[in-house]
RNA sequence: GGGGGCGUGGUCUAGUGGUUAGGACGCCGGCCUUUCAAGCCGGAGGACACGGGUUCGAUCCCCGUCGCCCCUACCA
């Protein structure tokens, strides 16, 4: 197979883009073909040099990687022209006010085969004369595309329902061109929340937004994956190579889809969690560029859905942070300074200093005061977080270091005079 | 207006001429427990868009209606 990813440049990629892209690529690496990158930039206006890295940029980072190209539609002009004279040579077209207008017959119909969605027929009485090329010569979207795909020999067509309709204007053109079809395959459109065809406008969720929002790009992939196609009956996760075995075209569905930001941050949960913490300490440093504590990792990976979420699940891990006075006022009630000047005494005295032997130490503390572990645990938590809520207690004491966690709980003892 | 596509809980989906219509996210509750999550367990939520057929029987087949979306540009 030989299939192509073909967008036109308007600005970032969007996730609809994004599965279109994968569905190409899965394809081509389940056949041994290849996937083709063409950039749409023959509407000048919209094609700039930062749009089309953009897609670049997004293709790479989802490791999307193409086989040939990418290849300037703009720059392939002087094929597109050569194709519009031939055709108008032969009488396939002819001029109308300056701009080139393809023959449509006035009878008769047009079929789409289409894998997903059957046969698609099209009444000619319905297809006007279109125009492929404009009075100033410069050649249109749908002659363009279809002498793009036929010289590329792209087989397989996949791309958004939203060419559907114009599949017939472009088999009108390859057939004029006494070119052989492509298979194709129209995916289900991706709606926003409010119905409509995804699209910038309607704030569409990016790929360089949600790699900035902590998202991995393996559970992009993983999430995308799933809007519009599904394998079994309860199925949710799936490597890459598992994409490539088992993904496949019959089983696309027709219904568009909503992106679901909500599905996709727990997925992205699963995936944090499965990382190997030094793995995921290079990608948070990459993300957040700047250095952190591996241990401050590991503490915070299990109640991580994103990236994002470990500044504020961890940033007192790393530098203290602002003490909430809510939770102070909450915690620091009658007698809390003296727990917390005794849980201080067996933080001091841990030791090995781990989250076990802290733990030990602590719990012994609840039992020679007879009180409920929370009573000892939350003023040490806001001592040493600032907050009422934090990762497990012990591996946060053991994650900042014991000279650390002292001096926080001493500042802390300071504050309530005591 | 014309043409085309689509229609399974809020969302993503599985599914078949006879099923208690399956799974997942989200939501609610419980367990766990030092907080919040995660994890585990349980629950609510669907007349399978609507109306006609065909059939002993339709979510599934046929027709119609409605709704939504796409195309109908000298945009892509």
């Amino acid at each position: 197979m030989r299939v192509r990813f073909a967008p036109s440049p308007t600005g970032a990629l969007h996730i609809g883009g994004a599965r279109t892209a994968l569905y190409n690529w899965l394809l081509a690496r389940q056949s041994g073909g290849a996937f083709v990158l063409r950039i749409e930039d023959t509407d000048r206006e919209r094609s700039t040099p930062e749009n089309v890295e953009q897609i670049y940029d997004a293709l790479r980072w989802l490791e999307l990687e193409w086989d040939e190209g990418p290849f300037s539609q703009a720059q392939r002009r002087p094929r597109h022209e050569e194709e519009i004279q031939r055709l108008q040579a032969e009488g396939h077209a002819y001029l109308d006010e300056g701009a080139v207008r393809l023959r449509v017959p006035d009878e008769g119909a047009t079929t789409v085969q289409d894998v997903i969605r059957g046969e698609v027929v099209f009444e000619h009485a319905a297809i006007d004369d279109f125009v492929i090329a404009r009075s100033d010569g410069s050649p249109l979207y749908n002659l363009a595309v279809a002498v793009d795909d036929r010289d590329m020999g792209i087989t397989h067509v996949v791309r958004g329902a939203d060419h559907l309709s114009n599949t017939p204007r472009q088999l009108l053109i390859l057939r004029a061109l006494g070119a052989e079809p492509p298979v194709y395959a129209h995916l289900p459109l991706l709606h926003g929340t409010d119905g409509k065809k995804l699209s910038k406008r309607h704030g569409a969720a990016s790929v360089q937004e949600l790699r900035e929002a902590g998202y991995l790009p393996e559970a992009v992939c993983n999430y995308i994956a799933l809007l519009g196609w599904g394998y079994d009956e309860s199925t949710e996760f799936f490597t890459t190579e598992e994409l490539v075995e088992r993904f496949s075209l019959e089983r696309v569905s027709k219904s568009p889809a909503v992106f679901d930001e909500q599905k996709l941050r727990w997925m992205n949960g699963h995936y944090l969690r499965r990382l190997e913490p030094g793995e995921l300490r290079d990608r948070l440093e990459a993300l957040l560029g700047r250095p952190i504590p591996e241990a401050a990792v590991a503490v915070a990976q299990e109640k991580m859905q994103t990236l994002t979420d470990f500044w504020r699940l961890a940033a007192f891990l790393v530098e203290p942070q602002p003490l909430d006075e809510r939770a102070w006022e909450k915690v620091m009630t009658d007698g809390a300074p003296d727990r917390l000047r005794r849980a201080r005494e067996a933080i001091a005295s841990a030791e090995p200093f781990e989250p076990e032997t802290l733990e030990t130490a602590l719990r012994s503390v609840v039992d020679e005061l007879g009180v409920k572990p929370r009573d000892v645990y939350q003023p040490v938590r806001v001592a040493i977080s600032g907050t009422t809520v934090s990762p497990g207690i012990f591996e946060s004491v053991a994650a900042l270091g014991r000279e650390e966690a002292l001096a926080r709980i001493d500042r802390a003892l300071d504050r309530a005079g005591a």
